[in-house]
DNA sequence: TCTGGGGTCCTAGGACCC
DNA sequence: TCTGGGGTCCTAGGACCC
């Protein structure tokens, strides 16, 4: 990616273990204390770990019930996902009171490109500036990494922790990242990095010597070429889907770890529904509908399957999804077998305003797409709560594909909400 | 007491069409 | 009748990131 990055230095900006760090700002008592963010009860993990939890060996993606047993004195904090959203959004505004180009990465992370904003200081000086705003405005510390390219600055800024700055000069590049496990670059991952090691290296210097063709000869056309790019400091192809910000979202979509296996299909079915009234409020609240409904089951041996069907008609409408959603999973899953994990995914998403109305007036499809929108009122104004499901009153229905589902679907239109 | 939940992108193979 | 190639769409599974 040539932008003239030499004379348009990126900064890299990520909160420090920014979901604990919201958490401990109420409660000064647990400073210096090992605490630890997690949700999901006993089959969890954690999702951010503070500085004295990850001395223990707790970091984020840790079994909640390991981190418990390797320090039994953690202090566990449910998440609390409104101050976090609160807090990112004032974190964005510190960000964006120093350059306008914020490109966000996450709920806690974005770079920052300063080029425009050069005469106000030097980059390091400009990010001493942001992390003086964000402690200012926000009361939580961050870390700074500052190169010509993302990757590097992401590198550099992970160098920097906690509640530091680093600089990479574009000449100091290569002796900055020579010594790095090729595991530690942005987009190698536990697989890329054994193969890698299967070929006998381990370090960025030695994985340089590699040529282009070897690499996707082993990691495929793109992944080889990404990290040829990367081992040299430059953008590689894909670096993070939140580089596109402006571009439509790909898909919606919800699982859930069941809190012990099931092997019941009416419950699992039950399930199913609960995370596609999610899905399908999502998408419609977005404006979108979906041409691809994809279910997802995992074993206890953590082997995952899926299942998608593409449907003529994309569609957003509850009962749709749900009907399509169960037979998808009762023709994947095997019915000897428990399973851990179900979930459901939207795809191919358009914008409903783009998607023709082809059902006549009085065509039962509408009734529900109505019911559907009804319901997303009644919740928008009462919250989640206001309504919940009774029961699934047309189970066989519902467990047909949806075109059979919409030629009969009977007199139960009614009756498949209650207050 | 092993392993969450939200996503994106890539690859490989098959179907289908020209 | 046989053979080949290219393009596109769909599906299933993997890898990765926060």
């Amino acid at each position: 990616m040539s932008d003239g990055s030499e004379d348009c230095p990126v900064l890299h900006v990520d909160m420090d273990a920014f979901y604990a760090s919201v958490v401990l700002r109420g409660r000064p008592e647990l400073a210096g204390v090992p605490v630890v963010v997690a949700g999901g009860g006993d089959r969890g993990v954690i999702l951010c770990a503070t500085y004295p939890a990850r001395r223990r060996g707790i970091t984020s993606g840790t079994p909640t019930a390991q981190a418990r047993r390797r320090c039994p004195e953690l202090v566990v904090v449910p998440p609390d996902f409104a101050a976090f959203a609160e807090a990112s959004g004032a974190v964005f505004e510190a960000f964006a009171s120093v350059t306008p180009e914020v490109e966000p990465l996450s709920q806690e992370e974005a770079f920052l490109h300063v080029g425009g904003a050069r005469r106000t200081g030097t980059p390091r000086a400009l990010g001493e500036t942001v992390r003086a705003r964000v402690v200012e405005r926000v009361g939580i510390t961050c870390s700074v990494g500052v190169a010509a390219t993302r990757s590097v600055a992401k590198l550099a800024s992970r160098r920097a922790k906690p509640d530091g700055l680093v600089v990479v000069p574009p000449t100091e590049v290569r002796a900055f990242l020579d010594p790095l496990d090729v595991g530690e670059l942005w987009g190698v991952g536990p697989s890329t990095r054994a193969r890698l090691e299967r070929m006998g290296v381990t370090t960025v210097a030695d994985a340089r010597r590699l040529p282009l063709e070897l690499l996707q000869a082993a990691l495929g056309r793109a992944g080889g070429a990404q990290v040829h790019a990367l081992l040299r400091g430059a953008e590689g192809g894909r670096l993070h889907a939140a580089f596109r910000p402006q571009e439509r979202q790909r898909s919606i979509g919800s699982d859930r770890t069941l809190a012990r296996d099931v092997g019941d299909a009416e419950e699992l079915h039950g399930v199913l529904l609960g995370l596609t009234l999610g899905v399908t409020a999502r998408a419609r609240r977005a404006g979108l509908v979906a041409s691809t409904v994809a279910v997802r089951v995992r074993y206890p041996d953590f082997t995952t399957v899926s299942r998608a069907r593409t449907l003529a008609e994309p569609t957003a409408t509850t009962r749709d999804v749900h009907a399509l959603a169960v037979h998808l999973l009762d023709d994947l899953r095997d019915p000897g077998r428990a399973v851990r994990l179900v979930g459901v995914r939207l795809a191919g998403l358009r914008d409903t305003s783009g998607h023709a109305e082809q059902l006549a007036l009085g065509d039962p499809e509408r009734g529900w797409r109505h019911t559907d929108e009804a319901v997303d009122r009644v919740r928008q104004r009462f919250g989640s709560g206001a309504l919940a499901r009774a029961t699934l009153l047309d189970t066989p229905a519902a467990a047909a594909p949806p075109q059979a589902a919409a030629e009969a679907p009977g007199p139960d239109a009614t009756g498949w909400w209650s207050w």
